[in-house]
DNA sequence: AGCTTGGCTTGACATCAGTCAAGCTAAGTC
DNA sequence: GACTTAGCTTGACTGATGTCAAGCCAAGCT
């Protein structure tokens, strides 16, 4: 309940909110509260109304998907993320659950005055059609990855990634636990193992969540990456959303593949 | 280029459309222009600069990605859809290609004009938002559908999904070719041939473009369908988009999984 | 009718991914 | 420091999926 005046800092500075007006500001933030919550925390079940807009400040948020006591994550967020825009645009029920990873920190906006700003100030609405768009060309990016890559393919990838993400240091930080990115990418936490050692002929060595990656031009052979399924944006110090993500492109490179 | 009267009313009767006044509809008509194109017509390349808003209006068009030589189906569009909404809005470039399987007529609107009139109508700007949270619950449905299930029972939902759409008879007809939908499905044709006949104990028929579903609670058994994944709208007569498909909610029905 | 074509199917095979069980390792506990 | 635990790894096995090649069938053509 007790919110700090940096965190509204933060979220205003969101490329959803950074450009509106204090008024409307004021509106969407109006009967917003911050919670804590601690790591394992579930936040939203699939099928739960939506009431709220989520905004992570602080910690790590898993969205997963589940069917047949099966589950899968659909994401894995860090601050500063906002999740579940689309539910709370058209109030309707969640399709993903949310918990968290780590003890975190989240800042509840009202759905219901979302939606009522939106419908007022049309810079704002625009702002929240681009952050979908984003989202949603996220999504088109995450559906090319699964069908048309193999296991090993998507990590290759994923290791590229993360590895721009992270200012291309020849030893990259895995971001959470090896069987979260298991599921992130589609696989069993066994075939994950099987998949790291089976890059080890191209120079990735594995440890604990260390990786090095020894020779990134022999990854990038079998990787492939293309600006058309991976986002190779920089991680940047000004906070980024999913719209700029997509609205970036990626600068000269090779790509010397379709 | 020569537009009908009754073309211009199926694409206001849209929901991106039916609520907008007049002069907005106007605004964001103003340049466009219907075109005609034959069958297996490529309308857009992934990485190519999207100027237009895509109106479907006749015919069929698939959207697909590609990577490494390797196609995938990422939808099927039939009269009338929009597509590409996301890339108009944030002035992107394509993540996807579309090409015509049918002969078919599409509108194309400007996609400056629309970006500036969203600017200028917040009611507008709201229908386009709702617009791209439907669609991106579809592709969330998708990916689930994707990473949870096998192929066979993907199979078995499209099916059932298929029926509620055509009316619950007990014979459908597949709306497309059968290479296509194995795609869709993320399967090979070979594959699909032999998931159709080991679903034949479960009384599923095919005849060419024409399936039986003897049993339909045996199939459901299998599929174990669920609203968090599959939209079981039935087919109405009223226009639909992906918005309001997502507002739908399922009837009172037996779904007694998790 | 005979021919050609494209789409679909079938079988044999190779490859890939999931499962189960056991063992390892490092962190936290007492 | 020994114990416990959770996460990860490894191996053997099974099942699912892709690949290649051949064959089938119906539609359209000459």
């Amino acid at each position: 309940m007790t919110m700090r005046a940096s965190d509204l800092d933060r979220v205003k500075a969101l490329p959803l909110f950074c450009k509106t007006t204090p008024e409307t500001f004021r509106d969407v933030t109006g009967g917003a509260f911050l919670q804590r919550f601690p790591s394992g925390t579930t936040l939203l079940l699939e099928g739960d109304a939506v009431d709220f807009l989520y905004v992570l400040l602080d910690g790590t948020v898993e969205l997963q998907g589940s069917w047949k006591q099966k589950e899968t994550t659909l994401a894995v967020l860090r601050p500063v993320s906002t999740f579940i825009l689309a539910a709370v645009v058209l109030d309707a029920d969640a399709l993903m659950s949310a918990h968290t990873l780590e003890r975190s920190e989240i800042l509840m906006l009202s759905g219901e005055a979302l939606r009522r700003t939106m419908k007022q100030d049309p810079d704002f609405c625009f702002a929240v059609a681009q952050e979908l768009s984003g989202c949603y060309r996220g999504l088109v990016r995450g559906v090319k990855n699964q069908k048309l890559r193999g296991g090993i393919e998507r990590l290759a990838n994923y290791l590229i990634t993360q590895r721009v993400r992270q200012g291309q240091p020849e030893t990259i930080q895995l971001p959470h636990e090896k069987r979260v990115l298991a599921s992130l990418l589609g696989m069993t936490p066994e075939n994950l193992s099987r998949a790291f050692s089976s890059l080890s002929t191209y120079g990735v060595v594995v440890k604990g969540p260390l990786v090095t990656i020894g020779r990134p031009e022999a990854l990038e052979r079998l990787a492939r990456p293309t600006p058309l399924i991976d986002n190779h944006m920089p991680a940047a110090d000004t906070l980024v959303g999913k719209a700029e993500a997509e609205r970036w492109t990626a600068p000269e490179r090779t790509y010397a593949y379709a």
